[in-house]
RNA sequence: GCUCAAGUGGCGGAAUUGGUAGACGCGCUGGAUUCAAAAUCCAGUUCUUUCGAGAGUGUGGGUUCGAUUCCCACCUUGAGUACCA
């Protein structure tokens, strides 16, 4: 009997379906396993065979610990809501709610081919009202919450109007805008409801709030820094302008610093978790307040705030640097510099933030003519402008210390301006000194002689005497824009009263996305969602109203931003635990039981969006008691990317004729992508078919080399666009979804990225081919009752010992070869004792499940294979008969020699001494003595 | 520029973490089987070679009896990040 894959196949993905074998209950009496991959968003190009990489790996590691007697929650669902899902539907002129549910169908089928266990009883979808139903009832939990910083954790809102109503806003910590004033509770108690509210949504975590953002007019919306690539958009790669605009954000920022110390305890890649850091960005120093000369009223004088980290550098300073666009510029700029002031601000706003940013060796700035004081010498120091400075950083002002920075070093010797240096001992004649770990500071009174960490402190607590400065702590994460200006969203649960923002209550969620024809985005930034009707909330039926007037008194505008695709995916993993859930997003029972994930498997790419949010939200519902853990994933596996080998011929420049690769020698050809599908291993193009491709190419000439049009080879993305895409279905249909498994699995260490090439299949697919025959003969079963001899025992345990280890290290690559070679040699052993290859098939059923399942019931097995305990490795079968001997001589270990049990003392000595190593290490010389030490080690002393 | 990862046959990649480098697979060569092909099986396959041997894990040093593995310098590639004060 042969391997019959498509029938073995089939018939166990219709057993794991019609016994719902995946479902998974919560179980207090087994430990809990949470197995998860990024989930998908669904686009139409389907999956190739990169995407299920990650799926494979983790639908292994999900398989072996449900044999290990864990309850495994491996669930799976869509991310589908967001700009790649709306960017499809507009691109293929389709309503995103048909391509959705179409690209859904369309991927479920592709992955139930695969074999994979999920339990699909559990399917989210961010694109439901039953999901964002709950993803709205957490923005209403931020919108209700404010920051305290006294406490580090969020809190709901009336904790705070409790505080104002009775000692105001003074001596309340909290994350809040920058330019809060102060009030007492008497005032807090005399405001109007619009004020009061006005107040509190410059606390809450959600806010409301006129913000400098990125605009993209391609897209048609505003986008997080997370989604903006090298200054255009991530997506497409459409330019991306600054913009001030009305926008929901999140003050995640808040969280900064837990996120950072979250990490830590994370078994997470150091290099993801490297780029959380930078993307954090902590630095730590004071804000210095110098005052601008002449000082007027010295009560509230003209003052540049600075952020530095280096206040120990202070009487380093010999001059300030101003952003361009900072605002003082315009107000202190001196008659007589007005017009080299004017003239510089209008050639850098000419350059556009990436033209600044790669341009970084040319230094230019102007003086403005104004001075302001050094804070302790209360000299004069020269305020200039430089566009080396950031407006969108700190405060968008330095204090130069040319001695201590290279940027202000630079500065100071392009213009001449002194360089005072405050270190001891340094040279500074060339380079500044950067070193702030060994620095002693000098010229520089009360900070002489004094490392550079103490001169700091000192210097902060100076300037906090002055009130001139403190410590502080400065992060380069921003708080995250929440509204995007676009239709395939969840909508906000919010409409407008005197302009404020109103939370509808949470009993009438969810508030349904409404189906509307004209979806498409507006260049202006106008949001779909009140372009075709007027949309709005009845406040007298507590309902969605269309078309209908707003009167302000019992019709209210609606909210028309959608929220980001974020926002979905931020949480699902709660979701999966009590999916059907109608009284809260997850019952408290299975959020308790099932804690966070501990297997995540996904792409790297994510570092710095939708894994920073979902750390966000998972730390503000644990603030609030929702939750019992802190962070989301406890261990993540970054996948490397699949590429794809595209293939090229070349057509010599304004003709139709091809050249085959080896031909084009110097003639001036262009590479031209042609679909792989009409190249084979060779690299041989098939030129009939190639021709019937395209109507341009029926008539084109060919230049063939021994008869052949040989290809260019070249590895890339793959893509649609590239048509190098090898499809996950067509391997299957060839090979089967076990051989696909395995391959995708041999093709190299789980997290690099690797180009596909299906030629060394073959070699997969005969393993299992030889497994079968192992099992399987032409009279049916081969397994006998028979015991194992002692070699297949070793065989096995080799296996069991190998297997358990990779899978633990998810180095998959390594098991396969593993496997091959214990069929190989208990194919030449001649094994059929079901004492071996019962445990051998347990062994691979995570890798390659159905024909395990085949194989499994065969040998007689009840039910699934899945409900067998994974082999236990047993020492005993290997060391029985060898045992490795560290050899030494002069008391020295020499090296390790593995050798029978057997042996007597006397033949361990004189194999070692024939031992090449020993004879060429003794060099001639006779040992003088041998010692064995007992049962281990050989010393020989020379 | 900075941070991280990596460099091993014709190719993908192994190496029990300092102990006979190249497992396993692809490809290639030869053989068996076959009318023939496919499939299958067996043998060989790092390079050089005067067939005795020699060289060999990006390059150059170092530690060690012994280095793909540890240390130093350099080169190359990939990823991330970038005037962050």
């Amino acid at each position: 009997m042969n391997y019959e894959f498509k029938s073995i196949e089939a018939k166990w993905q219709q057993f794991w379906a019609e016994n719902q074998t995946f479902k998974s209950e919560i179980n207090p009496d087994a430990p809990k396993c949470y197995v998860l991959d990024m989930f998908p968003y669904p686009s139409g190009a389907g999956l190739h065979v990169g995407h299920p990489l990650g799926y494979i790996a983790s639908d292994i590691y999900a398989r072996f610990k449900r044999h290990q007697g864990f309850n495994v929650l491996h669930p799976q669902g869509y991310d589908s809501f967001g700009l790649p899902a709306e960017q499809y539907a507009i691109q293929t002129g389709q309503h995103p709610a048909i391509t959705t549910e179409t690209n859904i169908n369309r991927y479920r089928q592709q992955l139930d081919k695969i074999g994979f266990s999920f339990d699909w009883s559990r399917e989210v979808r961010t694109s439901s009202p039953e999901y964002y139903k709950w993803t709205q009832w957490i923005f209403g939990q931020l919108f209700e919450s404010w920051y305290n910083t006294a406490l580090d954790k969020a809190e709901k809102i009336e904790t705070l109007v409790a505080k104002f109503e009775t000692s105001g806003n003074v001596g309340v910590e909290a994350i809040c805008d920058e330019e809060t004033p102060l009030f007492s509770g008497v005032e807090w108690n005399a405001f109007s409801e619009v004020k009061k509210q006005e107040i509190l949504l410059k606390y809450r975590i959600a806010y409301l709030a006129d913000t400098e953002v990125n605009w993209c007019p391609v897209l048609g919306t505003v986008l997080a820094n997370d989604e903006i690539v090298n200054g255009v958009s991530e997506r497409g790669g459409h330019p991306v302008v600054r913009k001030k605009m009305t926008q929901w954000s999140m003050r995640i920022s808040a969280y900064a610093n837990r996120f950072l110390e979250g990490l830590n305890d994370l078994d997470w890649s150091e290099s993801i978790k490297e780029t959380q850091r930078n993307w954090i960005g902590k630095s730590v120093g004071a804000a210095v307040s110098f005052n601008v000369l002449p000082i007027q009223d010295h009560d509230n004088p003209i003052t540049i705030d600075v952020f530095t980290t280096r206040p120990d550098t202070i009487f380093g300073v010999s001059f300030m640097t101003l952003a361009p666009e900072h605002p003082l510029v315009a107000q202190i700029t001196t008659e007589d510099q007005k017009e080299a002031v004017t003239s510089y601000i209008e050639a850098t706003a000419k350059r556009s933030e990436r033209d600044r940013m790669s341009d970084v060796k040319t230094i230019s700035g102007v003086f403005t003519g104004a001075y302001a004081e050094h804070p302790f010498t209360k000299k004069p120091i020269p305020v200039w402008i430089g566009d080396y400075v950031l407006a969108s950083y700190g405060t968008g002002a330095v204090m130069a210390v040319p001695c201590g920075d290279q940027r202000d070093y630079d500065f100071a010797k392009h213009f001449g301006i002194a360089i005072p240096n405050v270190f001891k001992d340094q040279d500074i004649s060339e380079t500044a000194y950067t070193d702030k770990a060994n620095a002693v500071i000098t010229n520089s009174d009360f900070l002489n002689n004094l490392p550079a960490k103490q001169a700091a402190e000192i210097a902060i607590k100076t300037l906090e005497v002055q009130a001139q400065g403190k410590g502080k702590t400065q992060y380069r994460l921003r708080d995250a824009v929440f509204s995007r200006q676009r239709y395939w969203g969840e909508p906000f649960p919010v409409y407008y009263v005197d302009g404020m923002p109103q939370l509808i209550d949470t009993k009438y969620f969810p508030i349904h996305l409404p189906d509307v024809e004209k979806y498409l985005p507006t260049e202006t930034g106008e949001p779909p969602l009140g372009r075709a009707t007027i949309w709005a909330w009845d406040t007298v039926n507590n309902t969605v109203v269309e078309n209908a007037k707003i009167d302000h008194k019992t019709i209210f505008p609606l909210e028309l931003n959608t929220m980001p695709g974020w926002a979905g995916s931020s949480w699902y993993l709660f979701r999966y635990m009590n999916p059907n859930n109608t009284d809260a997003f997850a019952s408290k029972e299975s959020l308790d039981y099932w804690g966070n994930v501990d297997l995540y498997i996904g792409g790297s790419e994510h570092a710095t969006g939708h894994l920073l949010y979902a750390r966000f939200w998972t730390k503000f519902l644990y603030d609030l008691g929702y939750l019992k853990v802190q962070e989301p994933f406890q261990k993540m596996i970054n996948q490397g990317m699949i590429l794809g080998e595209s293939a090229f011929v070349y057509r010599v420049s304004g003709t139709n004729k091809f050249i085959s690769k080896g031909l084009t020698g110097s003639k001036e050809v262009e590479a031209i992508h042609a679909h792989i599908d009409f190249v084979n291993i060779s690299n041989e193009l098939d030129v009939e078919a190639f021709k019937n491709w395209r109507p341009e190419f029926a008539n084109a000439e060919f230049e063939l080399e021994d008869g052949k049009y040989i290809v260019g080879r070249e590895v890339e993305k793959m893509s649609k666009s590239k048509f190098n895409v090898v499809n996950p279905d067509a391997i299957c249909e060839q090979y089967g979804a076990d051989t696909l498994r395995l391959y995708e699995m041999f093709l190299g260490p789980l997290e690099q990225a690797k180009p596909w090439s299906t030629a060394g299949i073959t070699g997969v697919y005969n393993f299992l081919k030889k497994l079968w025959k192992l099992y399987v003969g032409e009279k049916g079963l081969k397994v006998t009752s028979t015991p194992a001899s002692k070699d297949s025992l070793k065989t096995l345990h080799k296996t069991i010992d190998k297997v358990t280890r990779d899978i633990e290290n998810f180095s998959f690559n390594t098991s396969v070869s593993t496997f091959m070679i214990a069929v190989n040699e208990l194919t030449a052993q001649k094994c059929t004792s079901e004492e071996v290859l019962k445990p051998l098939c347990i062994l691979l059923a995570p890798y390659a499940p159905h024909i395990s399942e085949e194989l499994w019931s065969r040998m007689g097995g009840n039910s699934s294979i899945l409900n067998e305990k994974f082999p236990l490795f047993d020492e005993k079968y290997l060391k029985e008969d060898t045992k490795t001997y560290p050899v030494s001589f002069n008391g020295k270990m020499r090296f390790k020699m593995e050798l029978s049990l057997d042996l007597t003392k006397e033949e361990i000595q004189e194999i070692a001494l024939k031992d090449e190593r020993t004879i060429k290490q003794l060099n001639g010389r006779e040992p003088k003595k041998i010692i064995v030490v007992p049962g281990k080690i050989i010393n020989f002393v020379g």
